[in-house]
DNA sequence: GTGGTCTAGACCACG
DNA sequence: GTGGTCTAGACCACC
């Protein structure tokens, strides 16, 4: 299973909270499972080119909440979880996320070209990530 | 025009952005033209069942955006369409609004394509009327 | 950065108003620098004397202007300047402000050059700072 | 002398607004000259197809400004422009509509010379209205 | 503690 | 009747 991050340096809620955020939904809906384990704090920092110290607060409040657990000297993984989602909720959320970027972008007068170039874009570097390579993850 | 407004009381999007995200789809999809008159405050409110101050808050912000006009006494009316942000801004917001998307969906396992094609079904429903002088987005 | 903040409840220019005024001016001088924490909703209201939504407000706009960014939690911090408006847009504010100020001076009976010179020596105090990447103004 | 008015029912500006504008705009240019007599409130609103009550509001503002005198029982008639403010009083109102207009303007980036540039244009358009009078009045 | 949103109700300016 | 502004007080999410 990849385990895809994608995170916004730029935006308002912080990275940690980025990566927080998208481990539990990965976890709730399947994308990971129950005794995954999660990359090392060192190499997700090195994939997102962030500081290690962020990762290593989005893990420990993980571990706060009981979504992983740190086995010493291993890593962390996964704990056991408690749902996932089914087809038409995936769809559905895949919908109502859909909805809501277009009534953010409607008025910006961007052709469907661009924003599925620009989407592409972003795409492609969160696969490069996910693939494991360790040097052309560039932004 | 009388045109139907929706909204979801118990979304994460506040009622208030709502009511401008349907305001903006309205008006680029040419559903609402320059010169065509708003609900009042109140008529909406009312619709709505919600509090005045939030519709006014919502009108206020499409009148800052440009979107509206206030005529003092009569009302609030649909201005001729402009573009009102610099290409960078319009850049940055798309970028924005793409990175919030896939941090929402990433982890739902839909590939690039089944994106691409909702996302052209979608932009194909609302025929998009560019505020371009010349049919372009400008800045 | 302790900015003295100042209003007068009579004017006939709006509370909030006034206190966007001032954070924008504070920017543009350089009173106020990238990264730099307004005082809080609460802390400011009491100041001034007035109800904190009327704060809130006013930094609401200043964070959809793109002046300022709140960080969960935190508080609001003024962000990198950039100007958000396209160069078309700016030009309609720059011409709609020179016709409310000509409506109400000229019949005050000053010579252009009065005018010039008054307004050169109100700029000179505001060593303008420009948004432009290349120090000029961009779109 | 005909005392023409031209309302734009539809514009965004408050009618009443147009009125004293175009009365203030008249005196200065020598379209009117002191001791004329305005037309009557019922007269005007009449013409105008107005409710009165804005007719009266406009000329109360004309008052308070000094721009006409009220003769009780005669009517409303255009004041001796040169006694109406004190230089100190003409000069603080200059002040306040310069910080005004600054206030609204220093966030758009543009230079001292362009708004120098396009305050002259206007400016000159008004002294292509007024010419032909007796000169020098302003300027 | 921070800001963000919503409700409730008031007053004003304008027609 | 229209929108614009302000006050008061509430609840939420986030830290």
């Amino acid at each position: 299973m990849a385990l895809e991050f994608h995170i916004s340096p730029g935006s308002s809620t912080p990275i940690y909270r980025q990566i927080i955020d998208q481990v539990r939904k990965g976890v709730v809906t399947g994308s990971w499972s129950e005794g995954d384990q999660l990359p090392s704090v060192r190499a997700l920092a090195e994939q997102l080119v962030i500081n290690p110290n962020t990762v290593a607060h989005a893990y420990a409040e993980l571990v706060r909440n009981g979504v992983a657990e740190s086995k010493p000297g291993k890593g962390l993984f996964v704990t056991k979880r408690r749902q996932i989602f089914s087809k038409e909720e995936r769809l559905r959320r895949l919908n109502e996320a859909l909805d809501q970027f277009l009534g953010e972008t409607v008025f910006l007068d961007f052709s469907l070209d661009e924003i599925q170039a620009m989407l592409e874009r972003k795409r492609s570097k969160i696969r490069t990530i996910s693939a494991g390579k360790k040097g052309g993850a560039n932004d």
